[in-house]
DNA sequence: GTCTATAGTGGGATAGAC
DNA sequence: GTCTATCCCACTATAGAC
């Protein structure tokens, strides 16, 4: 991070980010320039990159509010309900509602996140906070969550159920169904299908399979 | 695609992809122009873009060329077993061993087909021809091999083993351990237990989940 | 430490002549 | 199909104001 803490860099910072969300949403990634972006602000280009060292960068600030929006929009339904099932799902829809204004240029941006080495990378290092928060709060849906679990699955779960959140993201950026209808749909079927292999995972006929997957989901740590 | 017919052009169009790839593995993505590029293959800048819109089209020829050189190393193994576990862990291997020149770059090579829109994107109908021969290799695994398959779950196996190879993908792109190590361990372990979930698919306490996971599967087609 | 202004480089992409 | 010339913009460098 390049964060200086006085209060005036926080502002300034927050103009840019501001400034800059507000044209990719009316221009796209590509359609916005720097200059623009800096002219929006009301500062100058070189201010902008003193705060930010590319503009692939200036989209952390788009994605370090969607994870805090994330967790703030999932608790009114992980306060409703204990059922598994719906909490997952809950803390999907809820994702979604928040992602839908910025679904037309998050393609390009998910791009740019994916790149292995990029900061902006979900497994890399930088990200580790907005990661964490994720975790934390998938942690929270099992915590509060009447279904009893596998101790062998309980501590890899939150990780399980995160990546299940970025196979849903992935499909979600190229979902072009209107209202994205294709995607609330994926998740309207493939949540209570988690729950219930997650369910299924006490069965002692499945133990084995249990245990190799869990030796899998550990070994996948540290990438 | 931009493809003229012609003897000359196919010429041309081969010699820019062919230099390329070189630059490619040599100086990386970021750091080899279209300049060069048009250099390296004796055309122009302007003749370079004639045959392909954009610099990051130019790696189609790089995903054309390692879809059909697939099948070929997968050849090998698929000759040799009948075993399911092995059949998959060879045809992965076979596509780890071919891709691994590539490693340094391919991440910004997947960054860019993973954005919704471009052409290069696995899901477009632009790749629909590297998809299709992908999606029958995979049904060769599975024909070959002599695990009974759930009836159910037999028409769906071949798309969603071609899921599960996107997912190794990803993993490989980021992955930078000495020896792309972790990569093999991962498909060391993961392909057993996909024969083994595939073996359990027929266990008639999991036919709902089965055939809740079919319908799923078949509700993400046509993305 | 925060910011402006300005001038410059390099490279992706395009127009238009041939 | 191919070229040359040119445009545009991300990004850098610098010098200085507060």
């Amino acid at each position: 991070m390049t964060a200086p803490a006085t209060a005036r860099s926080e502002q300034t910072r927050a103009q840019i980010v501001e400034a800059a969300l507000r044209l990719f949403r009316e221009r796209g990634y590509a359609g916005t320039t720097m200059r623009a972006v800096a002219e929006e602000a009301g500062v100058s280009v070189g201010n902008a990159y003193y705060y930010f060292r590319s503009k692939d960068e200036l989209v952390q600030g788009f994605y370090d509010q969607l994870a805090a929006d994330h967790r703030a929009a999932s608790a009114p339904v992980l306060a409703r309900t204990t059922d598994l099932g719906e909490r997952v799902a809950g803390t999907l829809n809820a994702w979604l509602s928040i992602a839908e204004h910025y679904h037309a240029f998050a393609g390009r941006f998910f791009a740019v996140a994916a790149q292995p080495g990029n900061p902006l990378s979900p497994f890399s290092s930088a990200s580790h906070a907005a990661r964490d928060a994720e975790l934390a709060l998938w942690d929270d849906v099992l915590a509060g969550s009447s279904t009893r679990i596998a101790a062998q699955l309980r501590a890899r779960l939150p990780e399980l159920l995160w990546l299940y959140q970025l196979g849903i993201v992935l499909f979600w950026v190229h979902d072009s169904s209107p209202g994205l209808r294709r995607t609330r749909e994926l998740v309207g079927r493939s949540a209570p299908l988690v729950a219930r292999l997650v369910r299924l995972a006490r069965l002692p006929t499945l133990g084995p399979v249990v245990r190799q997957a869990a030796d899998l989901a550990a070994s996948l740590r540290g990438s």
